[in-house]
DNA sequence: GGCCAGGACACCA
DNA sequence: TGGTGTCATGGC
């Protein structure tokens, strides 16, 4: 089976994920998703969302209001994402990356990943995840599950690192933005609801691939 | 009350 | 380079 196949599966099982817009070029809320990408690192989703509302209700939403924002007061904020003192950091000296640029449209199109990986608390999963969600650019993200699920099917070894399996994905799928953005979800998805919670499980969209003892 | 979530980094050997 | 500790909230 093929990997695309693995996609199609996964597709087909769950439905769409509804992760950010999914949609090729630059969103307006492009911004927002940058956020998004920081707050959840290691962090429940539903505590992003109060982390984002709170930040809205203060109308510090733009990257120019978090710039002016005391980092104390922007710590507050956030506090329901966890990690509220890391994190308030990383999204100001994320905000002072963008403001370097003309804009947010001209920052997501033409930002490098190793200008991303410069700023001090966005990893390599984050910056693939703000490249993709945010600017609608072709690079594929990997997390924790895409490593188990994929080295335990037998088509990674456990041994790969990030960039290996990045490379992986991208050098075997279509270079299609909307695939590799449903695809991350779908994978967490698979990871979250299904693996880690069924160890042994008829659901499993990948049962007939895979030993899923092993998830 | 324990475990985990859409990680990253400093520190150490 | 590989392993370990730290950062932290909220839902189940």
């Amino acid at each position: 089976m093929h990997i695309i196949d693995i996609y199609q599966t996964l597709l087909s099982h769950f439905g769409e994920q509804g992760w950010w817009p999914m949609q090729r070029g630059f969103s307006p809320k492009g911004w927002e998703v940058c956020l998004g990408a920081v707050l959840t690192q290691n962090t429940n989703w539903r505590n992003v969302e109060k982390a984002l509302a709170n930040l809205k209700n203060s109308g510090i939403l733009g990257y120019g209001d978090i710039l002016k924002t005391d980092i104390h007061k922007l710590a507050r904020l956030i506090k329901p994402s966890g990690y509220y003192n890391q994190k308030a950091k990383k999204l100001h000296e994320l905000a002072g990356l963008v403001s370097r640029y003309k804009n947010i449209s001209e920052f997501l199109r033409t930002i490098q990943r190793d200008e991303l990986l410069g700023v001090k608390g966005i990893g390599k999963e984050t910056a693939d995840s703000i490249l993709l969600y945010a600017g609608s650019r072709a690079h594929f993200v990997v997390d924790a599950y895409t490593k188990r699920i994929f080295s335990r099917l037998g088509l990674l070894s456990s041994e790969a690192d990030y960039d290996e399996i990045k490379c992986y994905f991208e050098n075997n799928l279509p270079r299609d933005v909307l695939l590799y953005k449903e695809f991350h979800a779908l994978i967490v998805r698979l990871g979250k609801d299904v693996c880690r919670k069924k160890p042994i499980c008829d659901l499993c969209p990948l049962s007939d691939i895979c030993d899923h003892d092993t998830f």
